[in-house]
DNA sequence: TAGATTGTTAATCGATTAACAATC
DNA sequence: TAGATTGTTAATCGATTAACAATC
């Protein structure tokens, strides 16, 4: 299942939630598609590759659709994740992420400033930069997220991986070199920025759906 | 121009200006490919979009390059932008850029919080959102970044195009609904930590470089 | 039944990749 | 000159879109 279809069904999955807890039953492709901001074929189709079949007449039953998606999304025994950076940037996704999701929670954090470790911040034990390896391998975290300066990103991510992390979040302005087998996603605001300001003034291309 | 070369030309834009800086006077298609973690092809063929042209002995003058990409990616009489929502992810971004991009900076802020308005945060005017059209109009700005709760981001949007902004970053897990001539890009962090779990266990996927 | 919606297939579109000639 | 690199063209690939039959 491609990248794209992954981050579609995420955004379907936050939007069915809201729906069921507002008491809607079922809902049609062509309303997820307008409140998700794609077509009612791409929704028709992603839903499809989760293994739900919706009926002519009523559409998609909610609850049963948010099984499925969580089926294919979710890990059955849940997965760790841990941030290496705790800035600012590193603080805000501590608090926003802290006790939000409980098949994908941020268990450690790790600073190489010793002021921050060895205690909680944002509700998540800090550890020193050293202990990233043992700390990772006790706790089964899976996933890095990187919110360090770009100079030292590639030596986080080295570590991370070496510890086991299979996939990494990266919001460092740096192309993280590592094995293919491991998958980083880079979010880079100054980039995005960049993209905004340019389509600001110049006006914007025909609208697309990436996520 | 489309939205993932200007993203590439941002890349490779912080990449050249690290070159320059370090000495460096000419760089081949393949060099900045292994740096921008996409192909040299791709790094060719998007220096032609912007009009420069390299030599097959020297490859590309990398001040020259710089010139180029800034001309087709820079407003010459520079740009303006404003954050809504001084949250811990608001007041990390306003970190980041104050003072940093003589041709893009964030020149207010805007919060509901009156606890927050009136004063400088981070180093830059916090505004009461009442004051969006007024300060956005004086200041020209074009470009909005949106840092408030999901349930506010649509009406901090609808106020900041009533305004006059054309460019939308959107932090807010919520999918806006905007004419057809503003250009809205969505930065979603609990989608792509989610995709990152989901590939993390799964394997990666052909690698991509979208950004 | 009638009709809107679903699932399927074929056509289109865009971007990437590969092959090759041009160039310093 | 020789050779690696650039710029150009054609082929490939993937995803989206459009058209249509199936269904409740």
């Amino acid at each position: 299942m491609s990248d794209r279809v992954i981050g579609r069904l995420s955004v379907y999955r936050r939007l069915l939630h809201g729906l069921r807890d507002s008491g809607v039953q079922s809902v049609y492709s062509h309303q997820l598609a307008s409140m998700a901001g794609c077509t009612a074929a791409q929704v028709r189709r992603d839903l499809m590759a989760v293994g739900y079949s919706g009926t002519p007449t009523r559409g998609y039953d909610v609850s049963a659709l948010l099984a499925s998606i969580g089926a294919h999304l979710d890990a059955p025994e849940g997965q760790n994740a841990a941030l290496v950076g705790v800035g600012n940037l590193g603080r805000a996704i501590l608090a926003f992420f802290a006790g939000r999701r409980p098949r994908l929670s941020i268990v450690a954090a790790f600073d190489s400033d010793h002021y921050k470790t060895n205690r909680v911040i944002q509700g998540c034990r800090c550890y020193p930069v050293e202990d990233i390896a043992q700390v990772v391998r006790n706790n089964r975290i899976e996933v890095g997220i990187i919110t360090v300066p770009a100079t030292e990103a590639q030596e986080v991510a080295d570590r991370l991986v070496g510890a086991g992390v299979r996939g990494i979040l990266n919001f460092a302005p740096a192309a993280l070199r590592v094995r293919p087998d491991i998958y980083v996603e880079t979010m880079d605001i100054t980039v995005s920025l960049e993209k905004v300001a340019f389509f600001a003034r110049r006006g914007a291309p025909k609208k697309e759906m990436a996520r």
